[in-house]
DNA sequence: ACCTGAACACCGTTCAAGT
DNA sequence: ACCTGAACACCGTTCAAGT
């Protein structure tokens, strides 16, 4: 019956997928696991940290940067590859904001934006401010998204009528925009 | 000991400016009113349709647009006003995410974003983009900032060496860029 | 109109102790 | 190395009743 972090992650996002983030709690946790609550803080000094591993946990399968394409053509495939993950596990856009706030996770996805966006030629200042612009937006607007799914689950409201995939790529393409044109402006 | 609406947002707003969101609690809300906490649900169905109407209060007190300046300009100046107005308040950048999300809030922000933006010429679609990608950048990383003001509050951690001036600045540029880029090639 | 009394069903976390 | 027993100090919320 012992537990290894790696299986309380994964009892964790059971949990998201199977209900909610207000479900989430280290009572319920350990009662999945079979274990008891006390028992969870062998492997995890308190719940932040859990929260933060979790975060690293959904994140951890977007792929890499891929060589050879265009900055801002791989900048937006990994934007739309962080929505994609965060989508698949319920609720995860809130743990990861919070995580990423608290300061225990690591945030391996601004890090690799600002990576390809300086190898692809962009001055440092732009490039993070494109990271911070894409992962803000990310992470908001698919917090907004899940927090709206989980209400439709729970029949406290209809359909919320918005489109957010449309909403996601219009701010998408207006920070891309903005990239690319100081990308331009800097080469002349 | 009779409390209004008002009186209670302003007592909400008094323990975020003198400890912090997770001392938010109904029971220590009441304490401070001189009232029982089952008293407060007299006038809120619940804690979330509480810290709706405390995140409304927070932006409230934004100037709405200023007519003669540039679209631009005038956008730049109410996502300013905004974070000005989350840092004014601990936490209340949490809470304001939380409440957007949550659909019982009034989004007047976003809105006037887009107002500005349309009357300034550009195209329905990238103004909706604009005031989703600055409204997401600015509670996103104003989250960040206040938790991490709140952590050395608490003394629990160092400062951050982050600029977050800096960083909130660099990433309204890229997206301001964006929709300017956006404009221009609309007028020709 | 606004509040109290009393209760229900929960939380996260700690500490000593077990195996 | 990993877990239990038992406890502490809390939560949000409901319901009937008071004034």
């Amino acid at each position: 019956m012992t537990n290894t972090r790696a299986d309380i992650l994964a009892a964790a996002r059971g949990i998201l997928a199977e209900h909610s983030l207000a479900d989430l709690t280290m009572r319920r946790l350990a009662t999945d696991l079979g274990v008891r609550p006390n028992a969870l803080y062998w492997h995890f000094p308190n719940k932040q940290s859990m929260l933060a591993a979790l975060a690293e946990n959904i994140l951890a399968t977007i792929p890499g940067p891929a060589p050879d394409i265009d900055w801002a053509t791989d900048v937006h495939r990994l934007a739309t590859d962080m929505r994609a993950a965060l989508l698949a596990v319920p609720d995860s856009a809130e743990v990861v904001s919070s995580a990423w706030a608290s300061g225990l996770a690591e945030r391996g996805m601004e890090t690799t934006i600002v990576d390809v966006a300086v190898a692809g030629g962009l001055p440092p200042q732009v490039a993070a401010g494109l990271a911070t612009a894409i992962c803000q937006l990310t992470i908001g607007l698919t917090i907004e998204e899940q927090t709206r799914t989980q209400m439709e689950r729970l029949g406290v409201t209809g359909p919320s009528g918005r489109l957010f995939t449309d909403e996601f790529e219009a701010a998408l393409e207006v920070i891309l925009d903005g990239a690319r044109f100081r990308a331009t402006s800097a080469d002349t």
